[in-house]
DNA sequence: AACGAGACCTGGCAGC
DNA sequence: TGCTGCCAGGTCTCGT
């Protein structure tokens, strides 16, 4: 489900409950990967949604609160989260753990069957919350470029394709377009990262940024369905070169894809075009 | 500092 | 049909 063009693409369903005021905010299972707080009801009754943005695979939603001060929800959809608006109110399913209702009727509800995702409250300073002070640039700008990369793997001995997974390094990264981007860049996924040549750096740098920017075109493109149909659609509507495709011919030279566990997480090659 | 493994949790599927 | 084992889009924490 989420990974970075979804969150994103989450984040842009939501954007017409901007400037909404809050009605109340309903948590029916609070444990998540951190527990939700129990002050958000109190603290955003009578707030107004004021800003959404992403940072990572974080959804941060800004509220201008009752007593004058602001505050940021932080909103993680972990490995099975979704959002949806619903234009009125429906029966909650099992794992739709916690709403946002605004006065307009529209509800903000968060489904999570895994529970890894998170809902916390990062006050009027987001930006120096714990969990987003450590992450590494943003994948799509501009500090993330070649030397970026290289000066920064000089010293990891680890797979590169679990070094571009590693969010201190760079963010947004998840494991599909790890395997993707790098079956792209025509580097094997089980190079020591520090092995790397600068050539290779940039290839690498460039075909993230166009994987994701591929796959945000993506999302976008099927807006409408993910937020009407709690499917999906969309992210999976996407041709992979390697991810899941263990045996199948290589859309570049045939010959069968191949599958390796590195970091514990199953990672797709062929190894023709990914020497 | 860097690495590998474990942890969190539920659901779906293949195989018996 | 039911059970077991394995797998899944994330990422923090801990021991080495």
């Amino acid at each position: 489900m989420p990974e970075l063009p979804e969150v994103e693409t989450t984040r842009k369903g939501l954007l017409p409950l901007l400037n909404q005021q809050v009605l109340c905010v309903v948590t029916r299972n609070a444990s998540m990967r951190w527990p939700i707080p129990s002050h958000l009801h109190q603290t955003l009754t009578s707030s107004k949604l004021t800003g959404l943005t992403r940072r990572a695979k974080y959804i941060l939603a800004k509220f201008s609160l009752s007593n004058g001060e602001n505050g940021t929800l932080l909103l993680h959809l972990g490995m099975s989260g979704r959002i949806q608006l619903l234009e009125v109110d429906e029966p909650p399913q099992k794992h739709d753990h916690f709403d946002i209702h605004f006065t307009s009727g529209q509800i903000l509800r968060l489904r999570d069957p895994r529970r890894f995702g998170a809902v916390l409250w990062a006050g009027a300073a987001p930006e120096n919350h714990t969990l987003l002070t450590v992450l590494g640039p943003e994948p799509l700008e501009d500090t993330f470029n070649a030397q970026y990369l290289q000066q920064h793997i000089r010293t990891r001995t680890m797979a590169i394709k679990n070094v571009i997974m590693d969010s201190h390094l760079v963010v947004g990264v998840g494991n599909i377009y790890a395997s993707e981007s790098l079956f792209r860049a025509k580097i094997n996924p089980q190079t020591s990262a520090n092995q790397l040549s600068l050539a290779q750096c940039r290839r690498l740098v460039t075909e993230i940024k166009s994987t994701l920017q591929d796959a945000l075109a993506a999302g976008g493109s099927s807006l409408r369905d993910f937020f009407g149909v709690d499917g999906g659609i969309g992210y999976f509507q996407q041709e992979y070169f390697v991810y899941g495709r263990t045996q199948q011919p290589c859309k570049v030279c045939n010959h069968p894809i191949e599958m390796v566990r590195l970091g514990q997480r199953s990672t797709f090659f062929c190894k023709v075009c990914q020497p």
